[in-house]
DNA sequence: GCAGTGACTAGTA
DNA sequence: ATACTAGCCACTG
């Protein structure tokens, strides 16, 4: 395991996991909560190699245009688009979400 | 060590 | 709208 997973990969997950239902987060965005901005490309990365049981919303996770940015398994792409229309979140034609409206704050939920 | 790659993003044309 | 560039930085070969 790589030394930065255990902190950077655990920030992520800590961040991620507070991303209530219906909601979504960019990868910009967790690596400026996770107090690591610009680091968006290592959220990426830190999701990647999290394990499966870590209990993450990975799925709340899209990219700066609200799109699904997932590569390598073409299932994991559908399996997070399900995943977001099960929780209510919207995807227009173009496969993008509107941010403006799904977007989480960054704040804790119940507001 | 160097080059390529990647679940990114903002800027420029 | 698309295409390219620069910045980012850990992993891989």
């Amino acid at each position: 395991m790589p030394a930065l997973a255990g902190d950077f990969c655990a920030e992520v997950a800590r961040v991620v996991r507070r991303v209530p239902r219906g909601r979504v987060v960019t990868y910009g965005q967790v690596a400026l909560i996770t107090g690591w901005p610009g680091r968006a490309r290592m959220v990426g990365w830190a999701l990647r190699i999290l394990p499966e049981a870590s209990q993450v919303p990975w799925h709340r996770v899209l990219n700066a245009r609200g799109a699904i940015s997932v590569r390598g398994i073409p299932l994991a792409e559908d399996i997070q688009r399900q995943l977001l229309l099960r929780e209510g979140v919207r995807f227009n034609d173009s496969g993008q979400v509107d941010l403006e409206r799904y977007r989480w704050n960054g704040r804790a939920g119940r507001g």
